[in-house]
DNA sequence: CTGAAAGCGCTTACAG
DNA sequence: CTGAAAGCGCTTACAG
């Protein structure tokens, strides 16, 4: 079958298999692959004898072999959205941060899969072989993208677990931050530092983060009646241009509002750097908040008042969760997790 | 064996199998694996019989059972090294995004492993099980952090290779961006801007990184006679915090450089913003530079001139050439590749 | 071109 | 507590 075992590029002499072991010790193999995967069940000095002759021999289990008998890989796959040429969001990398570190700590290895929103060729997952994870972490999906890359629960055949982006309607459970109170509490900031004329920077409208986020502006501003009054602008792009682009609106208004919260702190410094080369003072003119707290946004000048997530956090809860699921420690149920954001007040507003 | 096949956790009917396909159209199991993974090698009309079924009834391959059978995992493992708390480096993830973009090209998967270069513990890698990946990806990793995981040829017993940082010398094929000459040719720039006292600008001064761009930096020097009248800063830290530190030393001084080289462009942010604070002009009291080009380099105040190197065709050659070394296409000889780099005039020097 | 058989390296009921 | 056996789902020389 495969005398050629190991390809030409390897290195290093053949692997110790199991079998090799028990011959070692002179053991059945099922007394050895229990002493050393379950070692409550065997007999202590026979535990200890396999054990060390595991270690001498420098015995490694065949992952594969071990999927295959058991029908469990104790792999993760995580699916992070493409943002084409450019780089993987910042935020999205401070939670997989947190999947890392859950995930070594149980001992699952994370494969990642870079999967395109709009391109609906990229069926990565809708042809998704079996034996290759247990189940599925989704960071920052949209609908659309959780449509085209067959990630819902039945084409997948696998859990799936959705960050950062709430799919509780598509039966998946999901972890998120509070964007909507985050807002809320921000714009109840802004309300108190005396701004009365506030506008909200997005970059799509019915993007998945831009709705609640808007809508918790929406509500705080109508507890102080001042719904009426606001304006809305469209970066188109979240990020920096995309804010140089929503300044551009703004500063051509002729009755500027006084306040601006932006959708992200990527578009909020953009947003700032052009207002300033329009030669307008953050915050005196006008004071602009960001959403993020991305490291940068401790460094922009002036410094960004925005609102924290728990990003880490959240990836670290999202690969204990759908772990958990995978092993029938919680059920899958379509649970929705809400982790608190912080307002973390600077200078900029 | 595993009649609880699937774990309690999961959804959906159970998976189509090879033997299913063989049923539904009458032929052997070995007749159709062929069709479905060698084609060639199989009468075109059975060819597509076999390839309709298998669509027909959503069949998908088993991951483990195929690599347990065949030797080989198509997945290759990439170490990131970790920074602690601070988010994995932006770099490092351009690097990566080329590495996803070619291993999906080829149908490879992309396993992920955060490994801390100063953490002995962290042997995820001296007990890599088998069957897990064809090879290995170190991106960026010290001399340290390769002895500490575990990474070399032999204990690994998988072919590595190496980006971002030249580990030749441990026979470890190596991509780099060419630092050195980067380095020479940006201090080329500085030096026929007119600028005759130079600093450098390092986080530690043996960090794998900083050796070569030093080197161009001193080299350059010397050969307009320049080397004796430079001065070199330690900001303690490749970062933003990192150069604000530096920027204290150099602020301290009484004659100071007019043009300074920074390790990175978050150093050189945080430099700026130091020198900016202590009300000195960039670029006209002092001209700064850095090496990167980072997404936010543009956008910084003054935007940076600075070195960009390519670091996404270093992720996707790397893992070509890896993906090559396993497949046997290529040798593992340990060869160097240097990929150029580009000189980014900008405002800030 | 196709089939029958052996084998990849494990795990896990099942006996004892 | 341990062993013998069957089985996980594929692939691939080997015959025909």
């Amino acid at each position: 079958m495969n005398s050629t075992k190991g390809n030409s590029g390897d290195a290093g002499a053949p692997r110790v298999r199991l079998a090799d072991v028990a011959r070692s010790v002179g053991l059945n193999r099922s007394t050895v692959s229990r002493a050393l995967s379950n070692p409550d069940r065997v007999n202590p000095e026979t535990r200890k004898l396999v054990q060390e002759a595991a270690r001498r021999m420098g015995y490694t289990f065949n992952h594969s072999a071990r999927s295959l008998s058991n029908g469990r890989t104790e792999t993760i796959l995580v699916a992070v959205p493409s943002r084409g040429q450019q780089s993987i969001s910042p935020v999205v990398i401070d939670v997989l941060r947190g999947v890392f570190d859950e995930a070594n700590r149980q001992s699952y290895g994370v494969l990642i899969r870079e999967a395109n929103p709009g391109d609906v060729s990229s069926r990565a997952y809708c042809a998704l072989p079996g034996g290759i994870a247990d189940g599925i972490l989704s960071i920052s999906g949209t609908a659309q993208h959780m449509r085209h890359t067959g990630l819902t629960v039945e084409s997948a055949g696998l859990p799936i677990v959705s960050l950062l982006t709430n799919h509780v309607s598509r039966q998946i459970p999901s972890i998120v931050a509070a964007e909507e109170q985050g807002l809320y509490e921000l714009t109840s900031y802004l309300i108190d530092a005396g701004h009365r004329k506030l506008a909200y920077v997005s970059c799509a409208p019915d993007s998945e983060h831009d709705v609640p986020r808007y809508r918790g502006f929406c509500r705080r501003l109508a507890e102080s009646g001042l719904e009426d009054d606001h304006v809305a602008f469209m970066g188109g792009r979240l990020d920096f241009p995309g804010g140089v682009v929503a300044a551009e609106s703004f500063l051509a208004l002729s009755e500027r509002p006084t306040a601006v919260a932006c959708v992200s702190d990527e578009v909020a410094m953009g947003f700032i750097r052009r207002v300033k080369d329009a030669g307008l003072q953050v915050p005196d003119d006008v004071a602009v908040a960001g959403y993020d707290d991305l490291a940068g946004a401790a460094y922009n000048c002036p410094s960004l008042t925005t609102v924290s997530q728990p990003t880490y956090e959240i990836g670290v809860a999202g690969a204990r969760l759908l772990i958990d699921i995978c092993t029938g420690l919680t059920s899958a149920s379509p649970q929705l997790v809400i982790m608190p954001t912080t307002l973390v007040r600077r200078e900029s507003a």
